[in-house]
RNA sequence: GGCUCUGUGGCCCAAUAGGCAGAGGCGCUCGACUCAAAAUCGAGAUGUUCUGGGUUCGACUCCCAGCAGAGCCA
């Protein structure tokens, strides 16, 4: 027992709550989980770090404020004293005393200082590039914000735009992010380990430099990165991306100019996913230029296609029609040679009778000194080939970006830079941290744009390197920077003197159990590794992983209604007959959906609460089905929950007037309490709440269904009912606080040690044994639990209706499995 | 198009290592209580385990192929 105190549990939900105006039901299911983890753990002699706070920065606010002239903190602090109250309502046993606030300055300014040690380290870094750019948030999204070219938080449509913007560079990483997945194997469920390493994307290939064959001005070569060097004597023309440095220069002189800006400026313009998309229609532009193929020698046409983007690899591509899908349809779009170089038995030589791209591996031919290769091993050859005449390398690609930080909003962290003619980029000097937000802006006649940047005073300031007249940096970090390090800091959330207070942190960190929805897989999941990785190496702590163990819960979802008159009904505006209450016309149900406010298939958990009270609803989110898992929101349900609670209550008020002075006897109530106990406990422990409130259920309707006779029998029921008291405590800890009470423990129930099954009760002398003959059930019979397997054997065909249907046949072989179940095998 | 997950009574869902298909809930039927109803209590019914093959003494479970739905990537 002592060892198990020392160790702390660490556990958090996804600790912290994105401020919003109320809980949804998807948070209540979340909390909830947590909630009976904690307090099942805390039972159990752990020290659970359990905290809660708040998400706190981001659009909703700033959207509030521009809307309702409501200053941005006012709004979050006030739905902060919302949600914190709604959330003490539901008992959930949060150590309140760790609670944080994203957008407190004592918390960001932590923030900036990590920024800066990643300035310093070059692992975050200035750029210009074209970004992702959402007009209606009117700010740049990161890769994994954009969700099929629309904005993961509004769903406008998401266009390129040229800025200059701070990085991190996750990149650096990549390579760690995607070998540490493996260490996670068994902790985080396989999908979301699976998405990670796609998102990561490694690809071994080859660099390859293609020389101009007129250079333009200082540069004579192109390079391309490619998966397929095998494929290299293939190439019959390069592809650039529209936004490739020398994709305009190429045409320059040649005539093709106006042509070439003109395409150039198309598909800048076009989203990136639909570019790369199969069924994009594939288009291209030639520049006018050449490049030579190092090695054979061959001149092909450099053209620029829009599907090839400026971010994959190099943004220049070797086309290779006969052995890709994409370069194929664009060569029988434009005229292109395609040039066969794997074979396998069926690939006609001549690439002119291909009808699709063959992208198998095969034996390569008309390759020089490889012909005759098989193309996997190939590849090696190539790169090894390419290096010796130094035409290229083999190299990893990733597909993972940079992660761009700078937003152009008011609240969110203030980058914590100051531009200064003179000096340059400099860091805001660590006595002056945390750069605070001005608190004066003018919402009322707020007209778009960046605050910061159009605030009247806050961005001058003196350079202080030099003195001299400086800008600070006008933009605020992207929120996903918050939610990346907050699980650290809860081990010593008012730590003034320094990030964390190292023996907190080493005592309670990393987190043994972190649940959270699925939606986070690549985005929160990846950059919380990430800054655990780098925080690891500026020092701060001492693992690799922040998370051991992650349970993904499933979304909780609810029928759809719609009427023709008036489109989609949320489930008050339907009768009980199933007609709208608008025009009581019948409302056509739909499919279970994910809640979402569009087809108004909700429900606020705030009218449960009040109408059925938390414990209900805490049973009711747990009870049906396993977390990981969708859950269907049910009104019957939610009823049937809450008229268990109330049996329960009923129930332990009687056993609690049965108590005797007499030992209790080993009935059948005690038993099934301690077998319930034995299930329940290894339930919890694996998460499957629903069965174990199965079994809990079983175990009260034995209880209302016992009639003691004697003394003994009635401290039984007494004995079986604390039993059961105590494990609906972490579901409905606010009905059992007062059973505990009425049953006379005169102690917090909270506080009491999850109680230890008596295997001796549970053990039964004998039990119930199936037979099989050939498979089949066809017989049963009562056998000791301690007969030995040739004991069983001779009572099994000793029994006449085995000895029925095994008839004069041979019995070929006889399978025990010990416990349940005989097969006797006949023919 | 690729990868992953899911598919079990009318519905939500169990079945821990391949071993009796059914724990629990909702709904339904019947009964008790009631003048009656609600509430409560008790009893009961409900199957091509998505389909088709395979492995096995034995398959909801493992393998292959398909169908349907969801998610991620393109």
């Amino acid at each position: 027992m002592a060892e198990h105190l020392a160790r702390a549990w660490r556990l958090h939900r996804e600790g912290r709550a994105r401020t919003a105006e109320i809980l949804c039901p998807g948070d209540v299911r979340n909390y909830s989980i947590g909630d009976v983890v904690a307090r099942t753990r805390r039972a159990m002699g752990f020290n659970v770090l359990y905290p809660m706070g708040w998400d706190a920065f981001g659009l909703p606010a700033e959207n509030a404020a521009i809307k309702a002239h409501v200053h941005p903190a006012e709004w979050t602090y006030s739905n902060i004293r919302q949600m914190r109250s709604q959330l003490k309502a539901l008992g959930y046993s949060y150590d309140w005393d760790r609670e944080i606030a994203t957008c407190h300055p004592e918390y960001f300014r932590w923030e900036q200082k990590i920024f800066q040690e990643m300035i310093d380290r070059d692992l975050a870094y200035r750029k210009s590039s074209f970004v992702n750019w959402c007009h209606t948030c009117q700010t740049v999204l990161a890769n994994e914000q954009v969700e099929n070219g629309t904005c993961w938080r509004c769903g406008e449509t998401v266009v390129q735009r040229e800025l200059v913007q701070w990085f991190l560079r996750i990149t650096a990483y990549a390579q760690s992010l995607l070998d540490d997945l493996s260490k996670l194997e068994g902790g985080w469920p396989e999908k979301v380990l699976t998405m990670q390493r796609n998102w990561i994307g490694r690809s071994e290939g080859a660099r390859v430099r293609f020389p101009l064959a007129q250079p333009v001005g200082e540069v004579s070569e192109i390079e391309v990165f490619t998966t397929r060097p095998d494929t290299l004597w293939g190439v019959t023309f390069m592809s650039l991306a529209a936004e490739h440095p020398l994709a305009l220069k190429l045409a320059a002189g040649g005539g093709r100019e106006a042509e070439v800006t003109a395409f150039v400026q198309k598909v800048r313009n076009e989203d990136r996913t639909r570019r790369t998309s199969d069924d994009f229609e594939k288009e291209g532009c030639f520049t006018g230029a050449y490049v030579t193929n190092p090695v054979n020698g061959r001149q092909v046409p450099v053209y620029i296609a829009n599907f090839v983007l400026m971010d994959y690899g190099t943004g220049a591509v070797m086309a290779v029609p006969a052995h890709d899908q994409r370069d194929f349809d664009f060569a029988k779009k434009y005229g292109l040679p395609i040039e066969v170089v794997i074979k396998n038995n069926d690939t006609p030589s001549d690439g002119a009778l291909l009808t699709a791209a063959m992208v198998e591996s095969g034996t390569m031919v008309n390759s020089g000194p490889m012909d005759g290769e098989p193309s996997e091993s190939g590849k090696a050859k190539v790169i090894a080939y390419l290096k010796e005449r130094a035409f290229g390398d083999g190299t990893v690609h990733f597909r993972l970006r940079d992660w761009g930080i700078s937003r152009q909003r008011y609240w969110g962290t203030p980058i914590p830079v100051i531009h200064c003619p003179a000096c340059g980029i400099v860091k805001v000097p660590a006595d002056q941290l945390p750069v605070r937000l001005p608190d004066d802006v003018d919402w009322a006649s707020y007209d778009g744009g960046s605050p910061l940047l159009n605030h009247p005073t806050w961005k001058h300031v003196k350079c202080p390197s030099c003195g001299g007249p400086a800008e600070r940096d006008c933009d605020t970090m992207d929120t996903f920077m918050e939610s990346s390090w907050y699980y650290l800091r809860y081990t010593s959330p008012r730590c003034t003197d320094g990030i964390f207070d190292r023996p907190s942190l080493d005592y309670f960190a990393p987190v043994d159990q972190y649940i959270g929805g699925v939606e986070h897989a690549v985005m929160h999941l990846l950059y919380a590794r990430f800054f655990t990785k780098v925080l690891r190496d500026l020092g701060y702590l001492g693992f690799d992983e922040p998370f051991r163990n992650l349970l993904t819960q499933g979304m909780v979802t609810m029928p759809t209604a719609r009427c023709d008159k008036h489109d989609w009904l949320f489930p008050h505006e339907v009768n009980e007959d199933g007609s709208c209450i608008h025009c009581g016309e019948p409302a056509k149900l739909g499919r279970v959906e994910k809640m979402s406010k569009s087809k108004k298939n909700v429900v606020d958990p705030q009218t449960y609460i009040e109408r059925y009270g938390a414990d209900t609803v805490r049973f009711f989110v747990l009870s049906d089905s396993p977390p990981e898992r969708d859950l269907e929101w049910s009104d019957s349900a939610v009823e049937g929950a809450h008229k268990f609670l109330q049996r329960v209550w009923r129930i332990v008020q009687e056993a609690a007037e049965s108590a005797t002075s007499t030992p209790s006897t080993p009935c059948v109530p005690l038993k099934t309490a301690h077998r319930a106990l034995k299930k329940v406990t290894s339930d919890m422990e694996r998460f499957h709440f629903n069965t174990a409130l199965a079994e809990i259920r079983v175990l009260f309707s034995e209880l209302a269904n016992f009639r003691p006779e004697t003394d003994a029998e009635k401290t039984a029921v007494f004995e079986a009912a604390c039993l059961g008291v105590q494990m609906i405590a972490p579901f409905a800890p606010h009905l059992c606080e007062e059973c505990w009470e009425i049953l006379g423990k005169g102690t917090l129930l909270a506080t009491a040690p999850w109680p230890a099954y008596d295997e001796a009760l549970i053990a039964e002398n004998e039990f119930q044994l199936v037979v099989q003959v050939n498979g089949k059930v066809r017989d049963r019979l009562m056998v000791p639990t301690d007969a030995a397997e040739d004991r069983v054997r001779e009572l099994v065909l000793a029994s006449p209706k085995t000895r029925e249907f095994i008839g004069d046949k041979q019995v070929r072989k006889f399978i025990y499995i010990p416990g349940r179940l005989a097969n006797v095998v006949i023919g």
